[in-house]
DNA sequence: TCCTCCTGTAAATTTTAATCTTACACCTAA
DNA sequence: TTAGGTGTAAGATTAAAATTTACAGGAGGA
């Protein structure tokens, strides 16, 4: 229900991939130790981000390369592979309003027209950031 | 770390007492009734809507009644009210990446400049959606 | 071929956060 | 002075997220 430490982990894991893909076999063990999170938690993201075309791994031996430019992952995109529909998601309703009040009956459809208008902008901001503009603060840090 | 469902009940709440608390006493016992959540809850977003200036209880004998035009009850000022830092706890950061790392040492630092941006999108996206469209919509329904 | 290092995924446990419940002091108006 | 409210704290319950444990299966080098 929120936009949880996995994003956080899962650009971690990209900036990492990005700088030392090159030079070393990065697996799901060291970008466990950088992240600081367990290995198991990690594969699960990595998972994610291959089923979404964004990396590759190499199957058997291990190691994880980038599948696509930077400009073209963006935030949006990493979110929406770890969580499908973590827009929805995002915005939590209280489920069991009474059906016998006039207010109780409408509230849920009341709520989900302003709430559309949130999500579409969030979903554009997240679309506005990609790994591009994150690579290069890290470079200019 | 989420837009709870504090603040749909809180909308919830507005907008019962928009409605009817010309004609009766709105209770947190009623608002707990119509909402489907339990009255202490209700009394504690009351409570912080109330700090917020947005509404008034009247105490002893009970009752609540709005205390400012609806078009200046925007959604910002009701998550403010209901959660002061709501927009930092949104966005969930892994707490402890390798400070060995260069990728590690640095990524709070990145992270964050990105993710104030996003933040700052949603503040204003917020702050563009007031209980007057909300009262509006649920009129027009 | 076999052994080692890695991935993918499931299931159980632990941790953490959110919500509800209980309890009670205090206020006001009839 | 009593009935019906609020305000708030503390503990219990529930639900969600993350970790741990476990293991089958692929790839490549010895």
């Amino acid at each position: 229900m929120h936009i949880s430490t996995k994003c956080s982990i899962a650009i971690h894991c990209l900036i990492f991939i990005s700088v030392y893909a090159e030079t070393q076999k990065v697996t799901s063990e060291l970008l466990s130790l950088s992240t600081g999170t367990n290995p198991v938690t990690i594969r699960n993201i990595i998972s994610a981000l291959k089923k979404e075309g964004i990396l590759s791994v190499k199957f058997g031996t291990g190691g994880t390369k980038l599948n696509c430019p930077l400009n073209e992952i963006t935030l949006y995109r990493i979110c929406n592979a770890l969580e499908p529909d973590f827009l929805v998601k995002l915005i939590g309703i209280h489920p069991m309003p009474s059906p016998l009040c006039p207010v109780g009956k409408n509230i849920h459809s009341v709520l989900n027209s302003s709430y559309a208008k949130i999500r579409e902008d969030l979903c554009s901001s997240l679309q506005n950031i990609s790994m591009k503009e994150i690579m290069d603060n890290y470079n200019n840090l």
